[in-house]
Formats: structure tokens, C-alpha cells, sequence
RNA sequence: GGGGAUAUAGCUCAGUUGGCUAGAGCGCAGCUCUGAUAAAGCUGAGGUCCUUGGUUCGAAUCCAAGUAUCCCCA
């Protein structure tokens, strides 16, 4: 293994087996052992900035392998920039607040509510939040070591807490920020301070989005987090009208003459609940309405919502829900109900005004002036919201131009308690609200049978339905799929509930959106920078409250009595403004429940104010962190020097509103400038197959498995299928032997039979190059295949290539510390990988500073896999393995050697792992001076444009298309390669080509082993090779009939006349017809009648392409042919010393029987070569005695005995 | 409803400012090699570069419209 020391041997030997997860362990040791990573910062350190700022990861579960590709960006750049020797903070960063963690400690403590957290310790509310909060910081304590392990062993280089005494510190204390540090909270106040300076700060009454479940108001990007499809039961309602539009009767005549019916406005909702607090209905002024008689009674609805099909797109696009059936027009419901007849047409703005009698006008709530309850009625008759009139006594038709006619009956019923738009519209119209729902999502006494019911349970909604269905109010019921909004963490659905709630005025978001054009925003087809600055323009004020328990303490003190406040913008000040209280703080976080103790007083009035309750939305955590973890408040200069973050980079999903949105909104409030230079957004993990990934679904790969210990995938099994069928169309391929089976888990609380397999971990630098080698603008397919295709492809060609550069060198005693051979004394294919080695270097200087490893990452591949493995290692075999040294053999190996190690480096930032293994093994031992202690130490490497040579490059390109040639050339007459061939001839007026051959003679023969290529053009002769036209029989059966056979001979006649058939041929190839004479008269002939198959002369066989002819002679001379069989004797020998388990460089004595004489000539032959070959030290001519390895072997279909033993 | 992105081989994707006969990997077929050896290589089949127009000497690439998929916003 490795010994990364002074050792006999200039390199270790190098197995092909590779472990790259156990290898990977090994260099973790060895970089913990030698402090790599502290060195590494020594170096750096007073070199020229570059600032990475980290976005904080949530420190609440452990990381999943979508958190790699992220983690894997910030660890390359980092990488980069220090290798190109770059100061940095190396800080990484933890999320910590928020209710997604007091959600994952409520499922520990099995809390239902969050009346069950302040009875944590019963009959206490202070200690149970005061327990609960301990419980939350312990959680992310927990996990952030978990994750900070977790990255240190995907290579992520970072200033870690690494021991139990670094943990032990406070959070502001540790090497890694976090976001419930106090200085990060007390950055947080400054930031709030500056707002409520600039008057942006309120108080607002509002009807939000609100989960009954967390008892928690959402703010407006935590609400985008959640839609989800689902089916509602909406309801038609009649409201009937209380003094029916006799007037509008008259408008169409003939209506007049009828005797009145009862008319009503018909209206439609999706959340049946909120109708019981319904104020009044809109209708479009703009619109014409249809009076539809049905049943004697008048139904007025918009004439446009009539015949509409409604989501008829979305039906059509499966935006569906299984079992919904399609939607009906309101005009087919009214037929499927007894029929209808339209009586007349009245414009919108004739409705305006009408009255009504509510729907559930019966409740308490309804006869409650200015609405209810009786809290908010107070305070819409103190703001002067509305009139002191009950919901019942105000049911009106209001003119809205929102109204559509698309959705539902275009009369939208208003219920300003219980939605956004009705709220707004409330306030403007004088209509009073009727807040129905407690925190819990429950009603309220007030409301009949209805108090106590809540508003998610279905039941609630049967109830409501039976009742109208009883009053006679209710049309029809339909289900109906919509996108509706969820709570984000458990998934609840939302309601929507009047609350008061605080807010940022965010009427400055000009000034963001001038912050935000400065920065770049990348991968550029994404288009990031017009996103965020489209959610600029359009986003509402952002709501900073959230009445839970963990998290940043809003620095708002409010005086009741008034409704005054103020917001303290540091510790000193609250120290300084404290009136009570103080004391039993000091010495705590400024977390609930001890802050909440300290009272300020009100200037104006004398009275204490008390601290709002809620703790703060926990994008204000996250967006503050330019400024706090670069000491803003407490180290100017610092701040000074890491400000603006040279790079970020994060998953863009949600995070134009969420980090992206905070940290520019906040740098804009705070200093006016942009936070960060270049922003870099990454798409999102799938499994390969594409499909989203999911604990529940089986295609989630845990990041600890795929790095280390494996990991299970597994389907819900079919027992319709053998277990075996449908592992192989569920699962991916590639799971370990025996490791299939069927079992029984649980998911989501119930049992589930599926069908599993294990998969062998990846290791990080596999991981690592997935991620990196992918276009970050797209989500990436990830999965056991296309790792285990990345790591034949590629990792282990260069492992490969390391290997056979190691294992040959340290038999030869290859020293790299001698001088080198110059350059320029080296052969051409030498001095070629050099050439293109430097251009790779380019490609990867470009790349990296682009912020495009991709880009880098594909020429690696291409160089390292086509290049260097394929063709530079390949074609030099024979230099390594001959057994003189001599200043040939000698290049060969500098020549390798400089490109592992420069490969070493190129790669370090991107695998780590595999370039530090290979780097130690090639430099350790050699202990130049110089040698770095790690790869990661060293320089970048640099152009050297001395050793660039384009026309080089040139010719090698045209060898290599010549060898492709010269192998179909060979395959087209089935001579295998190891059969030597006389000669070869390139035909082309290329001269490019024609000086590749004169120049790479030796290796165009040796490759394609024939004796002789000569490149040969000649303007006035024709080409060697010509075409024969056979005709296509599909095409021309059809077409020609019964002069098919007249056609094929007049064709065969053609193809002896070569003049004429390379005339029709060169007509075909550009696409033209050609008349073909035949004795029953010209027929015309098109390029698909016509097969070409080229020709070659006698004895010689051919291929084109483009502008060159590659021919090889194909006659097999005695010589030729003994040769041939000479190579595969000695190929058969090669393969009995393998058998045999011979060390490479083991000698042998050989035995070699044949009973054919031309066989036996061959070998008589060729004796020395094959000898030398199979270092045969010697040749016995009797067969060897007991212990030796025999086989019988065939030699061109014969007999052929080989013994041989090790002397 | 508004905006954006994408559309290239059976699958996953490259294709830099317009330029030779459009590529790779996997898969498939046929071979080769056997001193990188539980590796490696070659050849082949397989394409309407989504469709239709336009610009141009020349379009996978630029423009417009349409279709499909995805994303963002409402």
C-alpha cells in the first residue's frame, strides 16, 4: 500500500485493482496526519484575496448525496484559487433557525401542536419553550458535526471543527459560522434597525397563508414552496337577491312581460368553508352577464363562463388528478339539472349594488357589526375599515375588474377574512371582515354547528354541503383539481387566515434591482439575473414574523396601549433601554424564552413595552451572512477585506427568492452594494432514470453509502413478476451478487413489500467528476450506471495509465530527479503529448476562471482517455518495455512522467483523492527539495508556449485518421492485424496528409503492421480506387419491374468500364441522377436506386474518405505468412505465461511442438523474435519435465504444443 | 394568463464567434488485441440536428412563426 516515505524504490508498485473508497481513506489519514490543509492556508496565507462566501447548509439531517454536487462546486473553486495561490476564509457555514427544525424536534418528542410544546414541562410555559429551544440548538449541534464529517470525507477542504473541544465552544466561537451565533442575530438587529429608521417597518393585518398545523403564518417564497396539485369539492352557490332586478328586467323586453321569478347570482368556490364568512360577491363591470331561467328562477352568471371548457388545457396536458373527471360547462350542468332558457343579457355594472341574503346568515358571526371577531372588529372600526355594519346586513355586489370569466360563474364571492385579494378588496370597498378560524385552522364560536370543526376536515366540508343542499342553495358540486398551496414542511394543506403579522415595506426594491444588475449571474442560459430581477419587481412586502418558539428574536418592543414600537438594532442598546428584565438575560442567547423577559420603556408615553412574541423568518438568518461572518459590526477592517464575495454558488431551485433575494435585499439596506461578484446556480439530483429522487420511492442514495459502505435501492414489488424480472426493469443495473432480495419496510407508517439491492459505493472523486463533468444549467441523472460508466471510462483508464508508468519505471529504475532530455531532442510523438498537454493546461486556466469546470472536465477526459491512454501509452509500449536503456527510452519516460504529474495537479481540484495518491507515488520518494507535501500545494501548472507546436498537432490528427483508415481497409477483406501485409498506399492531394505518412512512417506501419506506406497523388492519373455501382434491389424492383435484369447487366457492363462508372459514381455522390443505357432504352438511375461499393485494384483493398484513399496490398507472400504465424505463436506463448501466473519479468525456458512442417518452418523463422518476446532465456528441445505449464494450442487450424517453466 | 429555457443516434448528452461528410459515451452488430490482462482497441449499423418559413455563397448554429417538454412568475 501506499508508504508515502523514503523507500528502495523509486515507486510503489501499482495494483490495477483498485479500491478507490479504501484509497480515499488513506489520504484522509494521511492529509490529517501531515496537517495538509493547515500548510496549505500557510502557504497562502497574505497572498491576494479571493473570497468565497458559503451559503449556509440546513444543519438539520444528514446530507444526501444532492448536497455533494453543491459542496463539490465550492470545494473545486476553492481549490483552484488556492492552487493559483489565493488567500481565503475557507468558512463554512451552517443554517440553524427555523421552523423546519422545530418540526424534526416536535417528530423526536412525538409533539402534536404547539400547545404541546408549551406543555413540555407541564403547567410551565416558560420552561417548556426555554426546554424546546435547548432541544432545537442540541439538534443542530448534532448534525452540523454530522455534516461537517460528512464533508470532510467528500474532500471538501474547509476549516472544520474537528474535535469534541471545538464543538464545546459556543457558536460564535467555532470555525465554522453558524446562523443562531449571536453576532449573526445581533447583525440581523443592526440590519432591522436601518429599515425601521428608514419607516419601512409595520404591522400589518393581513389575510395569509397560514398552516393549521405548525400554528404558523407563511410568508409569500415560503408559500411558492408548496404548491401541489389536488382535487377540492367546489361548489355553484345561489345567492338569491333581496331586491330582485325587476328594473334590469325591463332592459330585454320581453323578460318584462313574464311574471317574476326569484333570481339569484350564482357563484362558485373551490373552499366551500370560507362561505360562512362571505361579505358580498364581485362581478366585472366590463362583462355582460346572461339571466338563465332554470327551474323558474333566474340564475345571473357571465355570459363568457357560460359555455367556457373549463381547464380544458390542463385536462388535455394531463395536469390531472386520477379519478377527477373532466369538468363539465356551466351550461351542460344547467341541462343535466332540468334544463334552461336564456332570458335576457345585462352588462356587469348593472349587478353593482344589488343585495343579497349570505349564505349562512343564520351564525352569530354574520349579525356581529363591523365584522368578527369582536378583537377585529375593534380594530377595523379604530382604522376606519368599515362601516359598524354586520356581514349580513352588507351582502352587495361590488365591481372588481379581476374578475375573469374563465374559472368559475364570473361572480366572485368575497369573504375578506379569508383570502388575500378579498382582504385588499374588503378594505377598499367598505366591506367588513369575518375571521372564522383560531390558530389551529378552527372555528370559532359563532358559527353554529360549525365552532369547533376544522376547516381541513372533510366532514366540515360535507356539512356545508348538506346544509346548503338543505336550504336549497346549492347548484352543484364537482371535483376540481388546482395547484394549491402547502405548508412546505409537514405538507398541510394552507388556509387562509386574517392575522397580524410584521412586515418590511419593500417599496425601496429599486434600489436592489440597481445592486442586482452588478452582479453576474451564471450559467448564463439560465438567465439568473433576469429572475431575480423579475422577482423584484414583483414581490409583495416581506413578511419577517412567525409566532413559533426557535429562532432569530425580532427586536421589536411594542407598546399595547398605543400600538407604538421600536426596534433596538444591537446588544448595547438594549442594555443601555433595558428596564427590567436584564439581569436574568445576561449570560443567554438572544433566544426565546429569556429575551422575551426584558422590558423597555416608551418615551412618549412611560409605558413598558414588551417584546413581540414572534422570532423572524430565517432567510433574514441567512441573507445577513456577508456582513456577520465577515465581522461588519465587530471587525470593520475585515469586513472591508473579504467584501463582496468574489463567488457564490448554490442549487438555483427557490433560491432567487430565498438566498439569492436575501443577501442582495439586505446588502442593499446595509451598504448599498452588491454582496457577491459572480453567482454560479447548479440544477437538481435525479436518479438516472430522470425521476425526482425520494426517500419513499427507493431511488434516494444516501451520501454516506455512496461513498463508503454501499447502498440499497429498491421498488414496490410486483408479485406479478419473478423477483429477478423485475429487479432488472426496476432497479439499475449493477447491484452486488446475492445482495438481491424481497422485503417488507415501512414506509410513512405502513408496511411495504418491496423489492431491493445493494450497490457498491462510488467514492467521492467519482461523485465529485459526475458532478463536475455535468452542465450545471440541467438536472443531473445520477445512479449507480452512469458511475460505474465514468469510472471504466475514465478513472480507471488514467489509473491505468498511472499504473503502467509506475510498474515499468520501477523495474527500470527510473530516476525524474536526473536532468532531463531537452525537449526538442525528443521524438515527435513525444514532443505532440506535450504539445497538447499545454493546451489543456489553457482549456483549464479558462475554465476554471469562468467558473466552467464542465468545460475543463470534458478535455480531460478527451486528452487523458484519446490522447494519452489510447494513443501516446499505446503506441509506446515497446519504448518501455525494451530492454536496453538508451536516450530513446529514456524521453519515453520523462515524457510520460511530465504529463502524469502536470495531469496530477490539472485534476487535483476536482478529485483530490486520486491526484494526491498518484502524486505522492510519483514524487515522494524522488524527495526533490522541492516537491510540495501534497499536490495541493503546489502551483497550478502554467503554459510553457514554447512547448505548443500546431503543424504537429495537424499531422498527428491526420496519422490518426490514416491508422482508422488503413484498420477498415484491413476489416474490409477480414486480415486480422497480427497478419503482416506488404504495403500501403495513401492516395491524396491533401499535403497534409501526405506529410503525415513521410513523417510517422515508422508508427502508420507498425501500427497497422504492414512493411511499407507511401504517400502517393498524381492530378492526372486516376485514383487507385474506384467505385462499383450494384444496383439497390428494394428501390428498383418497385420501380422498374421485369427491366430489373436488363438494368443489373447493362450495370455489370458499366463496372467494367472504369471511366465511365467513376463518372455515374461521382454523379451519385453529389446527389445527381444518371441515365444508364440499356438496350431497351436510357433509363434514369437516382442515388437511392444505386449501392456504391468501392473498388480497389486486384490483390489490393481500399477505403475512401473524404479526400483520401487508403489502400493495403492484400497478397500474402511465404514470408509474409510466417511471419503472421510467428506472432501468434508468440501470443499464445504470452497467454500460457499468464496462465501460468508468471511474473512479468520472469525468464523462461520454452518447448515448442508442431507435426506441421510450415508451421514448424515459422517458428524455425522467426526463433529469435519469439524468443526475445516471451523472454524465452531457453529453448529446449525436448518436452520438460514434470511441474512445467503445457498447452495445445491451434496455429491457423494447427497443432501446437507449448511447455514452458520459469528458470 | 405572462416570461424564459430546451428540442441533435435507441438512451444520456457534447457541438466555442455561421464553414469541410454533425460527434462522444452507453447499448446493439461484427471483429481485433493479449507484456495496461478480471484490462484494452477497431469497424459498422443507427440522424428529417422538432416543423415551416426567412437571412446568407453557406444554417444544428442567426431571425420569425408553430409544436412539444421543462422552469419561473401570476
Amino acid at each position: 500500500m501506499l508508504s508515502y516515505g523514503a523507500r528502495a524504490m523509486p515507486f510503489d508498485k501499482v495494483d490495477t485493482q483498485v479500491d478507490f473508497p479504501a484509497l480515499e481513506r488513506i489520504i484522509l489519514a494521511f492529509w490529517d496526519r501531515t496537517q495538509a490543509f493547515d500548510r496549505l492556508r500557510d502557504i497562502n496565507r497574505g497572498k491576494p484575496a479571493w473570497s468565497f462566501l458559503d451559503g449556509p447548509i440546513t444543519a438539520n439531517n444528514p446530507m444526501g448525496v444532492h448536497h455533494a454536487w453543491g459542496r463539490t462546486y465550492k470545494d473545486v473553486y476553492q481549490r483552484y484559487f488556492a492552487m493559483t495561490r489565493h488567500e481565503q476564509r475557507c468558512q463554512n457555514g451552517f443554517d440553524c433557525q427555523g421552523l423546519w427544525v422545530e418540526v424534526e424536534v416536535e417528530k423526536e418528542l412525538n409533539l402534536k401542536s404547539k400547545r404541546d410544546i408549551e406543555e413540555l414541562v407541564p403547567g410551565d410555559r416558560f420552561a417548556s419553550i426555554d426546554r424546546f429551544v435547548n432541544l432545537c440548538k442540541e439538534r443542530v449541534n448534532r448534525f452540523a458535526r454530522r455534516q461537517t464529517e460528512q464533508s470532510i470525507r467528500l474532500g471538501y477542504w474547509m476549516d472544520w471543527d474537528r474535535t469534541d473541544e471545538d464543538w464545546a465552544r459556543p457558536p460564535d466561537e467555532r470555525k465554522s459560522y453558524f446562523t443562531m451565533s449571536e453576532e449573526n442575530n445581533y447583525t440581523i438587529w443592526s440590519f432591522l434597525k436601518k429599515c425601521f429608521n428608514r419607516g419601512l417597518v409595520y404591522r400589518g393585518y393581513d389575510a395569509m397563508p397560514w398552516c393549521a398545523r405548525c400554528g404558523v403564518g407563511l410568508s409569500q417564497m415560503e408559500m411558492h414552496e408548496g404548491y401541489q396539485l389536488v382535487a377540492h369539492r367546489s361548489v355553484f352557490v345561489k345567492f338569491p337577491l333581496r331586491s330582485a332586478a325587476c328594473g334590469l328586467a325591463s332592459e330585454t323586453g320581453a323578460a318584462s312581460a313574464k311574471p317574476q321569478a326569484a333570481e339569484n347570482l350564482l357563484i362558485w368556490t373551490t373552499t366551500p368553508w370560507t362561505l360562512t364568512s362571505n361579505i358580498a360577491a364581485a362581478v366585472n363591470p366590463n362583462l355582460t352577464y346572461l339571466k338563465v331561467k332554470h327551474k323558474d328562477e333566474i340564475y345571473y352568471l357571465a355570459k363568457g363562463a357560460f359555455t367556457t371548457q373549463r381547464l380544458e388545457e390542463q385536462f388535455k396536458r394531463k395536469e390531472w388528478i386520477d379519478g377527477v373527471p373532466k369538468l363539465k360547462t356551466i351550461e351542460q350542468i344547467f341541462k343535466e339539472k332540468g334544463g334552461y332558457e336564456i332570458v335576457g343579457e345585462v352588462p356587469g355594472s348593472a349587478l353593482v349594488g344589488l343585495t343579497y341574503d349570505g349564505p349562512f346568515d343564520e351564525f352569530a358571526a354574520q349579525q356581529h357589526p363591523a365584522g368578527y371577531p369582536a378583537e377585529i372588529a375593534d380594530v377595523v372600526l379604530k382604522q376606519k375599515w368599515g362601516p359598524s355594519k354586520s356581514g349580513s346586513e352588507i351582502h352587495c355586489v361590488v365591481a372588481w375588474d379581476a374578475v375573469g370569466e374563465v374559472e368559475g360563474s364570473g361572480i366572485v364571492h368575497i369573504a375578506p377574512g379569508c383570502g388575500k385579494e378579498d382582504f385588499l378588496l374588503g378594505k377598499e370597498q367598505g366591506l367588513v371582515p369575518i375571521a372564522p378560524l383560531d390558530d389551529f385552522g378552527v372555528f370559532l364560536p359563532g358559527f353554529g354547528e360549525l365552532t369547533g370543526k376544522s376547516a381541513l376536515d372533510s366532514a366540515t366540508t360535507d356539512w356545508i354541503i348538506s346544509n346548503l343542499q338543505h336550504k336549497g342553495r346549492l347548484l352543484a358540486v364537482e371535483k376540481y383539481p388546482h395547484s394549491y398551496p402547502h405548508c412546505w414542511r409537514c405538507k398541510t394543506e394552507l388556509l387562509f387566515r386574517l392575522v397580524d403579522e410584521w412586515y418590511i415595506d419593500m417599496k425601496w426594491r429599486d434600489e436592489i434591482m440597481r445592486v442586482t444588475e452588478q452582479v453576474t449571474f451564471l450559467p448564463e442560459s439560465i438567465n439568473g439575473k433576469a429572475r431575480e430581477l423579475d422577482w423584484l419587481k414583483n414581490m409583495g412586502d416581506w413578511m419577517i414574523s412567525k409566532k413559533r418558539f426557535w429562532g432569530l428574536a425580532l427586536p421589536i418592543w411594542v407598546d399595547e396601549a398605543t400600538g407604538d414600537f421600536e426596534v433596538i438594532g444591537s446588544r448595547a442598546e438594549l442594555k443601555a433601554r433595558a428596564v427590567e428584565g436584564w439581569d436574568r438575560f445576561e449570560g443567554h442567547s438572544p433566544h426565546r424564552p429569556w429575551i422575551d423577559l426584558i422590558k423597555i420603556r416608551n418615551p412618549k408615553t412611560g409605558n413598558l413595552m414588551t417584546r413581540i412574541p414572534d422570532v423572524g423568518n430565517p432567510w433574514l438568518d441567512a441573507g445577513i451572512v456577508p456582513y456577520s461572518t465577515m465581522k461588519y459590526n465587530t471587525d470593520r477592517r475585515s469586513w472591508e477585506q473579504w467584501f463582496p464575495a468574489d463567488f457564490i454558488t448554490e442549487s438555483f431551485p427557490g433560491q432567487f427568492r430565498n438566498w439569492f433575494y436575501a443577501i442582495l435585499a439586505m446588502s442593499t439596506m446595509m451598504e448599498g452594494k452588491a454582496p457577491m461578484k459572480v453567482l454560479l446556480g447548479h440544477g437538481m439530483v435525479r436518479d438516472q432514470t430522470g425521476d425526482e429522487m425520494h426517500k419513499s420511492k427507493g431511488n434516494a442514495i444516501p451520501f454516506d453509502g455512496a461513498v463508503d459502505g454501499g447502498y440499497r435501492l429498491f421498488h414496490e414489488r410486483d408479485p406479478k413478476m419473478k423477483l429477478e424480472a423485475q429487479a432488472h426493469r426496476d432497479l439499475p443495473e449493477g447491484w452486488l451478487d446475492d445482495s438481491l432480495k424481497e422485503e417488507t419496510i415501512i414506509l410513512e407508517n405502513r408496511p411495504v413489500l418491496v423489492v431491493s439491492a445493494g450497490y457498491p459505493p462510488m467514492g467521492a472523486d467519482e461523485i465529485r467528476w459526475l458532478y463536475c463533468r455535468h452542465n450545471p444549467a440541467l438536472n443531473i441523472n445520477f445512479g449507480p450506471e452512469p458511475a460505474e460508466e465514468l469510472r471504466s471510462r475514465f478513472l480507471l483508464k488514467l489509473w491505468n495509465t498511472y499504473a503502467f508508468f509506475c510498474n515499468y519505471a520501477r523495474l527500470d529504475g527510473f530516476d525524474p530527479a536526473k536532468p532531463q532530455a531537452a525537449v526538442g531532442d525528443r521524438p515527435d510523438i513525444d514532443r505532440w503529448i506535450l504539445s497538447d498537454l499545454q493546451l489543456l493546461i489553457q482549456t483549464a486556466h479558462a475554465a476554471f476562471q469562468r467558473f466552467d469546470v464542465q468545460a475543463f472536465c470534458l478535455k480531460a477526459e478527451e486528452f487523458i482517455d484519446d490522447k494519452l491512454s489510447n494513443w501516446y501509452v499505446r503506441r509506446n509500449r515497446r519504448r518501455f518495455w525494451k530492454s536496453e536503456q538508451g536516450a530513446d527510452k529514456q524521453a519515453a519516460y520523462e515524457t510520460l512522467y511530465t504529463v502524469l504529474v502536470t495531469l496530477t495537479k490539472l485534476i487535483a481540484p476536482v478529485t483530490p483523492f486520486l491526484a494526491e495518491a498518484m502524486y505522492q507515488n510519483l514524487t515522494a520518494a524522488n524527495a526533490k527539495p522541492q516537491a510540495a507535501a501534497s499536490v495541493h500545494h503546489c502551483d497550478y501548472p502554467t503554459v510553457d508556449e514554447s512547448l505548443i507546436d500546431a503543424e504537429l498537432s495537424q499531422d498527428m490528427d491526420a496519422l490518426l485518421r490514416l491508422v482508422s483508415l488503413g484498420s477498415a481497409a484491413r476489416n474490409s477483406v477480414k486480415i486480422k492485424v497480427r497478419q503482416p501485409l506488404a504495403e500501403m498506399i495513401v492516395w491524396s492531394d491533401d499535403e497534409r496528409v501526405r506529410r503525415a505518412v513521410e513523417r510517422f512512417n515508422d508508427q502508420l506501419c507498425d501500427e497497422l503492421n504492414i512493411k511499407k506506406a507511401t504517400a502517393q497523388y498524381d492530378p492526372e492519373q486516376w485514383p487507385p480506387l474506384t467505385w462499383e455501382l450494384l444496383p439497390n434491389m428494394k428501390a428498383l424492383g418497385p420501380k422498374l419491374g421485369p427491366r430489373l435484369q436488363e438494368v443489373q447487366k447493362a450495370l455489370a457492363e458499366l463496372n467494367r468500364d472504369r471511366a465511365k462508372s467513376v463518372q455515374a459514381a461521382v454523379k451519385l455522390k453529389t446527389g445527381a441522377a444518371f441515365e444508364l443505357d440499356c438496350p431497351g432504352g436510357a433509363v434514369l438511375l437516382e442515388p437511392g436506386d444505386i449501392v456504391l461499393k468501392e473498388r480497389a485494384p486486384e490483390g489490393w483493398a481500399g477505403v475512401s474518405d473524404r479526400d483520401v484513399q487508403v489502400l493495403v496490398d492484400t497478397r500474402i507472400t511465404p514470408a509474409l505468412k510466417h511471419e503472421g504465424m510467428a506472432r501468434e505463436v508468440i501470443r499464445h506463448v504470452q497467454n500460457c505465461r499468464k496462465e501460468a501466473k508468471l511474473q512479468m519479468e520472469d525468464r523462461i525456458v520454452v518447448y515448442l511442438h508442431t507435426d506441421d512442417a510450415e508451421l514448424a518452418q515459422a517458428i524455425a523463422l522467426h526463433r529469435d523474435s519469439i524468443g526475445s518476446e516471451t523472454l524465452a532465456a531457453q529453448w529446449s528441445g525436448a518436452p520438460l519435465s514434470d511441474g512445467a505449464y503445457r498447452a495445445q494450442v491451434k496455429v491457423d487450424g494447427k497443432a501446437l504444443t507449448i511447455e514452458l517453466r520459469k528458470v
